[in-house]
DNA sequence: TGTATGCGTTATGTATACATTAGCGGGAGA
DNA sequence: TCTCCCGCTAATGTATACATAACGCATACA
């Protein structure tokens, strides 16, 4: 590999992956701001990868719906309004609706509701708070993640896993940021506290197969994060805390 | 570009383009079998494309689902099941419900629903006869395709329209070889006949602003798709003549 | 002064060379 | 004869060189 003697590679992870990572990072945290033209020399400069692997990242980046072609050559990133967001959690909660009904149609083993009922146990320790804490929040997110993760891998259905990961670009693109900023209204932890008895139901309607009522609780639990999402950008003071919000174009809708 | 003069390069569109066309083919015509390792340099030479574009094309059919990364290096041809194809087609319809449902409850000018009842009044003609014959058939897909994109768009959701995109590799991803076997079952026409009454009855919803409606009958739609590749799938002896079915898995659950 | 054209620079598309790793086969030793 | 280890080969991952196309700027002409 010709050993540029002056560049330290890194060889734990594939230069590709790394890339990827690198970028992604970049546009969710705002560095390159939506319609930005993204340039593979700086990217390269930036990465530490070469053009290849930063070439092969660009286009996953694509795919995955963070950047767009551009006609002539070369990427952009995305930019979404609101209502495009909006729509991503409502099409993502119609997904996950699905999977819970495969997963109550298609019966459940005690022993697989166990991890999520665990989850549940936690979540529900972790709201006891009131106020709520940052780093439970912090908690709460992973945790909150884990349930959904589990809950899609119930429906045994490989396909709608992989279809639900690539949904979940968007609504879940900086979760964190997202969640912390919710933290910091006051109508914050009682939303957090209605998503969980959804997730409660959801579990008790598989477990009791009724796969109507699963379906309609997660689109329930969807348009219950849309109603968050609004309520998070009427309150623009807080935006400063949502690098995910960086996504969105000035000019929405 | 060093232009190796026995190679014919074709620049009407770009290497990359070409070669992703040309493997994507090659997937669904059964050339490579479900599992089989894809091998970088016979792409190239099966493509008439350098491996940098071959490799961006492997990426991008990684990302379309039709093939799988394998974690030592390189790709293979994805194999599915027949309950993967059936759930994919269970999910492009609940996406196009959705879709269904954001049409109605936004709103959608006469003048919009225009080229949609052109569409209907056109398989209308085509359903006249019976029986259908191979032609028609080949109309019918190409209309059917029409009035299903065409109805996306009119969910006026960029994402779900991107979304149902990637959910329709795996429904539609032979089409033509999917009717034509159709065409040889006794039950087809029947078939097509109940899907075309769903069309009639979507634009209905649509218009009257009626989304549960709107958003039920799609379902219904792809439920009643479901049947039919059953139903296909039940007579083995029309099976030579579904390419898009070289992707089942011989051992299928 | 404005527009159009041409040239130059820059960035992307493509090709290929190089490095590394994984998989396989042969040989040797127990 | 079986197993383990070493080495080779082939294919992937990475880097870079080259060609081409696009964009911008400057200049000239209307």
């Amino acid at each position: 590999m010709k050993a540029a003697p002056e560049r330290e590679v890194d060889r734990s992870v594939s230069q590709t992956v790394k890339a990827q990572l690198a970028l992604r990072d970049q546009i969710l945290s705002g560095s390159l701001r939506p319609g930005e033209r993204i340039s593979e020399l700086q990217a390269v400069e930036t990465t530490g990868a070469s053009r290849t692997p930063v070439r092969m990242a660009l286009v996953r980046l694509e795919e995955e719906g963070l950047l767009e072609a551009i006609p002539s050559g070369g990427f952009m990133v995305k930019a979404f309004s609101e209502r495009d967001i909006a729509d991503s959690i409502e099409l993502r909660g119609t997904l996950e609706g699905l999977a819970a009904r495969f997963a109550a149609e298609r019966g459940v083993s005690a022993r697989e509701l166990e991890p999520l009922k665990e989850c549940l146990a936690a979540i529900d320790e972790l709201l006891r708070q009131v106020p709520i804490s940052i780093e439970a929040f912090s908690s709460y997110v992973a945790l909150n993640a884990r349930f959904h993760a589990l809950l899609t891998e119930l429906s045994r259905s490989p396909p709608l896993v992989r279809q639900i990961d690539r949904a979940s670009a968007l609504p879940f693109a900086s979760p964190s940021g997202f969640v912390m900023a919710q933290s910091a209204l006051p109508e914050a932890q009682q939303i957090l506290i209605i998503g969980q008895e959804h997730h409660r139901v959801v579990i008790d309607a598989i477990e009791n197969r009724e796969g109507a009522r699963a379906e309609a609780v997660m689109r329930e639990h969807a348009r219950l994060a849309v109603r968050n999402l609004r309520l998070a950008l009427r309150n623009r003071t807080h935006l400063d805390l949502l690098p995910a919000l960086a996504l969105i174009k000035t000019a929405t809708d």
